[in-house]
DNA sequence: GTAATAAATGTAAAATATACGCTCATTCTA
DNA sequence: TAGAATGAGCGTATATTTTACATTTATTAC
């Protein structure tokens, strides 16, 4: 058996690695985030992130996207990797370490049912109840993470369905970024990042006029992206 | 025993949890990295981030500081969680998970005999050697993380002693974003930013004149913090 | 056809970033 | 001890970016 990681010491005590899911969501203008129930004791019926334990022949990503898949149905969603929380007594049962992960999910594509066989429920963000262990502390440091990044990364389009509104993107940002912003100022800025395809299709929820649709240019993105192309959005 | 991290998977197995270290330090103008060499096989010789496991009665973080102040003498520096590398495969030997983390450190405080006895060498940044497993992935993003980090919070004057003179402090953050900057746009903004105590010394080593001598000024620091002030910085 | 509603657009002022050249303080040496 | 040499230190003009703000437009409902 080979040894590779250490050269300091020989202490070597294997642990429990966990990995909590951030899940994110926007509905009705509201930035959300999905809280679970737990269902065994200890702490049964308190509120909590959904995790799982990391497999031994199991990548640390994968793990994640396991466990957001059988919370929620979703795959090839937008998923990163926050930071590793470690406290020696985070856990009061044994020593674990856990990566929390975070996603960002279009609400209408996620599976209801699924969500339900596991208690769980979408809170707005400035009205989460407690949740146990360090959670609270790891949902604030994804919302710190996920505004510091929709700054610079087009990121706040994976809250969004495929195709919107530059209204509704606006409304997504503001709930991000916990303040209002300036509609023609924003349009103008997120315009001039060349990322958006516009539609010949028109949304009509929320005006008669109706607001024209818009994807989000992924291709275009890429070949800014490499070209060294900034974009700061709002 | 209590079991609380976990709902959904009865599937529990433990497995080494490793910290690898990412020291920076900043010394003749130039950006450098602590790389040392493996003294025990496999791999034997192979140049190396230093890292360890982490014990079951230890935060993550004091890991962290612990293989510091082994390899580098050096307590309460900057140091930071930069992320899990958690491959199944990373480690041919057995399955383990690595918490990078970041150190920038004031060459002139470190321990040289201790930094010999571990068969440590400081590298450029952009001479660095090949590196065993995922260090070499692991130090790219550090580099990213630096560069980025710079740009928002003052963490530069970390690598600086500390008194430092204007033109040093410009000649790191070059080193750090790998362009030049213009010294007297530079000099502004530092100086706007009000965080430098200009000091009555001078350092004459480079200069006949003399450059007057600063140090950073985290009192002030912190309150501007507090009042969100924005500290882009060069 | 008219009232109502949100979408869409432009411009001027303020703030910030960039580009750029000269003088100053000190030391070295002739 | 005069003056040449060297990097430190300063200021201003221009370009770019951000902010603030008001009106018109397309469509539906009555």
């Amino acid at each position: 058996m080979t040894e590779i990681t250490t050269d300091l010491y020989q202490v070597k005590e294997k642990m429990y690695v966990a990995t909590d899911c951030i899940i994110f969501g926007f509905h009705e203008g509201k930035l959300k985030l999905l809280v679970f129930k737990r269902k065994v004791e200890p702490l049964k019926g308190e509120s909590s992130l959904i995790g799982s334990f990391v497999r031994l022949d199991e990548d640390l990503d994968v793990a994640g996207r396991r466990v957001l898949k059988e919370a929620t149905g979703l795959e090839n969603v937008f998923m990163q990797q926050l930071k590793s929380y470690g406290k020696k007594d985070r856990d009061p049962g044994y020593r674990c370490i856990s990566i929390a992960q975070y996603a960002l999910i279009r609400i209408d594509e996620y599976d209801e049912k699924l969500v339900e066989e596991h208690g769980a429920h979408w809170y707005e963000i400035d009205q989460l109840p407690n949740l146990i262990l360090d959670h609270n502390e790891m949902v604030q440091d994804a919302m710190y993470q996920l505004k510091h990044n929709a700054r610079y990364k087009p990121i706040g389009f994976e809250l969004l369905p495929e195709k919107f509104t530059i209204p509704q993107l606006q409304i997504l940002y503001e709930a991000i970024y916990q303040r209002e912003l300036d509609a023609r100022n924003f349009r103008k800025k997120v315009l001039s990042l060349n990322v958006l395809k516009k539609l010949d299709e028109k949304d009509k929820t929320t005006s008669k006029r109706g607001a024209f649709l818009y994807k989000f240019d992924y291709e275009n993105y890429q070949k800014l992206l490499t070209s060294g192309y900034n974009f700061e959005i709002a």
